[in-house]
DNA sequence: CGAGCCGTTGAGGGGATTCAAGCTCAGTGG
DNA sequence: CCACTGAGCTTGAATCCCCTCAACGGCTCG
């Protein structure tokens, strides 16, 4: 984990206020603080780089911190009771990760990455006491929880439900949607998918199989490939097509 | 649909001031607010009663008002894309509805009656202009968010994967807990179970019966039964063991 | 009493799982 | 340089579970 704890950097370097000229200040929790709010919050904040699998929140655990998401992707996952794991959500750039932390809630879920991460870590304090002061960042954390909400009742609908082929399609459709469009989109492991999903792993790759045959997926490499928009969308309409 | 306007009353109407001595204020949205700030509240607060079925609030449509369960059941659904009717969470005694509304956002699911249910409905400004009176209120939003999403989460850890039996099985446990610990538990109907778990009424209907025979289930009447709890946690446990 | 809704049960087919075997590819050490 | 290794991916064959289609019975209501 390589740590950068901007308060030590010497003032005039150009990341030490990187708060207010932060590239996702508009998107972030801080989005809607005004310059003076922001003041003294960048000394608390710490910029971090994790590798993919590696765990940023763990479940069970009261962390101090949340954390910005700056940078890749991260999936919300926890056992279930029959042993086996399953992905309920996954974040993207600009989410809020250990919101239920400012709760003094424990947390439910892991939060682990699932490309190389670059998040910035904000001690809870530090979003409470400025709560307190600025209503405006509460009504943006409730924001945030309605968010986070609306998406997992989006996973819900799209993602657990209908066919292998289906399920696979929604959730291609849901990756292309975190890459910049035309960049090649992410992909997980089979493994991955299929937790998912409520899928097995060979269902997976069967599913991906065919969808590279057809056209829809090309230039698979590693773990990223380019998806065909338009062969995407001809493909779930047929799927949702009652034919 | 029956709408008692609680400032239509007679001041000295044991129920005009049901704010005050509501039986459910403490796990209700204003249980954090002190008496004085209730004060001009119920004015503006009408209980209602529906029906089996009835529509609370509709997807798509901006509403003006939340709406505090205080009896019954509730499900939020939508349709997929492939046209096929997902139950997406179940809500119950002392939940409160529609409050994406506070937001100004509109309701992506509708909100219908499982049961016939008893509810406050508050206008969203009230709630507003509470909110900017007293932080507490927000943060008991916040705190509802966040069960919220919770919820949404186990339903999808719990409900949406394994065999059939296990997804019944878990439904019956989640719905034993909305009801008195001992009085008969509501069941839905086959139909509607299915649009829960992602199977169809035959499997719904198979699953139950044998949970009958099974003697987990007793007394089935219209839509009711009686779950033995002790059978129902080793049927769980016996599905969850990898035998 | 017939109509319609809901629940139940059966028979058959299909899609996902299971089990198993190869494959690719990156990393390792000879 | 290359065999060796192990993790992840792919593919095949057999099985099983759930879906589909269908018929029937109970119940409520017009």
């Amino acid at each position: 984990m390589n740590v950068i704890p901007l308060h030590r950097r010497p003032a005039n370097d150009p990341q030490a206020r990187a708060c207010l000229s932060c590239s996702m200040r508009s998107t972030a929790l801080f989005g809607v603080l005004e310059d003076s709010d922001l003041e003294d919050v960048h000394q608390h904040v710490t910029q971090m780089q994790m590798d993919t699998d590696q765990l940023l929140l763990e479940a069970g655990r009261d962390g101090e911190a949340v954390y910005t998401l700056r940078e890749g992707i991260v999936r919300f996952e926890r056992a279930t009771t029959s042993g086996e794991r399953r992905i309920l959500r996954l974040a993207g750039c600009g989410d809020l990760l250990g919101q239920e932390l400012l709760l003094k809630r424990p947390l439910m879920d892991d939060v682990i990455a699932c490309t190389p991460v670059a998040v910035c870590r904000i001690p809870v304090p530090v979003v409470l006491q400025l709560g307190q002061r600025q209503p405006a960042l509460l009504h943006e954390l409730m924001q945030r929880w309605q968010h986070a909400l609306e998406d997992s009742h989006a996973w819900l609908a799209d993602l657990a439900g209908g066919s292998a082929r289906r399920r696979v399609l929604k959730l291609l459709a849901k990756l292309t949607s975190y890459g910049a469009p035309g960049a090649p989109t992410w992909l997980p492991r089979r493994e991955e998918m299929g937790d998912m999903l409520g899928l097995t792993v060979e269902t997976a790759s069967r599913q991906i199989s065919r969808l590279r045959r057809e056209g829809v997926l090309c230039s698979l490499t590693r773990r990223y490939a380019t998806v065909d928009p338009a062969a995407l969308q001809r493909a779930l309409a047929e799927v949702d097509r009652p034919g």
